[in-house]
DNA sequence: CGGCAAATTGAGCATTGTCAATGTCTGTGG
DNA sequence: CCACAGACATTGACAATGCTCAATTTGCCG
């Protein structure tokens, strides 16, 4: 395993932008007993129900959280990206709420639930970092309330595809307003509350006004104020300023 | 200020049942520099925007988060219950991404910032409680995405029924199945996604299916399980193993 | 006994869902 | 290189859940 896998250094870079990180830390994070995988879109990384042995951190491809309803409904509660150390719940939390699946191939550091009890219990400054982690998530899970609970579709779409184009580009993961968005019609129909033929009239929507072209599974976003101003996007939510210093974007 | 207030009894019951901790813990905690304010209902405990300066335990009282759309839409993303350390991310995060109100008159205890910080510097027992406190509101979070984005008007009242019955239960706040809800319909519509209209009509209907009984802001659950199946209700969610070792309660 | 916020109720409407068919793209095997 | 399968995207017609607007009643408080 190659511990100079990019996704090892967007994580540390994240991590830094929190607390001031030592050397040692910085050590005994990257000497974490990780184990690397492949894995294929729609490989369960976590199973609502279980009981997790392990956290994981994402080195390259997307991954998503979602739980199923009684009566068969699936909601995507969020989307992860490189970088993005995922389940940090599996280490704290004795039983999963919720399922995680990798959205496209993946790359994933695995990392024992006792390895990352044992380091957060030595190291406070990386625990206060990886805390922020989890609070970030939950900050975003808040605006996803707002999103499914008081938007109208049109609105909930724009705003996925702010947030991701805001995400991505701090993760030097797209350009120029630009991005693969590799989720199906329906995956974002459950992660907007939709259903898939009411996503693809508003996709179509969205495009005949200019707001965005899609080409492929790719997203340009020409006018980003005027799809900001469609989802009601508002990026202080992702508390960008504890994630990376980031190229200045114009409000 | 009296430290035996049974708030602060909550809040040690509820981290004790997450890591063990030493006595030393305990006394660290309790000597948290803590300022007592009474707050009238609607007072705000944070405001979107604002960059926090302590953190909140509730010891009396309900609060709410709730954020507002650019078009003036409220959502409320969450209400916390006395024992609650709210707003943690106070703490943590450098700007507050939603607002925090009282639901109820309260009785609160504000921790200045730096406090919070140096105690999960020194006490990494107690750091993991709290994330733990985290962790499991990021995970009601998660329920909300879903009962608003999945959940048809009536499911999701029966949920949010159900959940409040439950949390305060755990909480020695409620009795048989019957507890206070101090909110208003148009909270209620606000924390569903609805409109107050509409919340007005669903709960007339569950009270005539015989699901809830309502007498002023009483609510009483003749019908656990059924209440359960119309919501969808699945207790996971709330770890509840983690909160407090608590009463059986049938599944 | 006002005065007000909250709860109720009714009528009409619109956003979004449902159902069902058809088109398109991608990868695979022959 | 082409045909085919299967997943995904697209489209149309119609239905329905939940919204809007507006009026009325109820409950609470001084």
């Amino acid at each position: 395993m190659n511990p100079l896998h990019p996704g090892f250094d967007l994580m540390l870079r994240k991590f830094e932008s929190r607390a001031p990180l030592e050397e040692e830390d910085r050590k005994a994070l990257l000497s974490l007993p990780f184990r690397i995988q492949t894995l294929e879109p729609a490989s369960y990384v976590v199973r609502e129900g279980e009981h997790p042995r392990r956290s994981c951190l994402i080195l390259s491809g997307l991954a998503f959280r979602h739980k199923v309803t009684l009566d068969g409904a699936r909601q995507i509660v969020g989307v992860h990206i490189p970088g993005d150390f995922v389940d940090l719940e599996g280490s704290l939390l004795n039983i999963a709420d919720h399922t995680v699946q990798a959205l496209t191939r993946c790359e994933m550091a695995f990392v024992p639930r006792d390895s990352v009890r044992n380091l957060i219990a030595a190291y406070p400054r990386l625990a206060a970092s990886m805390w922020i982690d989890t609070l970030i998530d939950a900050s975003i899970f808040r605006e996803w309330v707002v999103n499914v609970g008081r938007r109208d579709a049109r609105a909930r779409i724009a705003h996925l595809l702010c947030e991701f184009a805001r995400r991505l580009e701090v993760a030097d993961l797209s350009e120029q307003y630009r991005y693969e968005l590799p989720m199906t019609q329906e995956q974002i129909a459950d992660s907007t509350g939709l259903t898939p033929v009411h996503v693809n009239r508003v996709l179509k929507a969205l495009s005949s006004e200019g707001l965005i072209e899609r080409e492929r599974r790719f997203v340009r976003i020409p006018d980003w104020a005027a799809l900001r101003r469609a989802g009601g996007f508002s990026e202080l939510y992702l508390h960008l300023d504890q994630v990376r210093p980031s190229r200045a974007i114009p409000a």
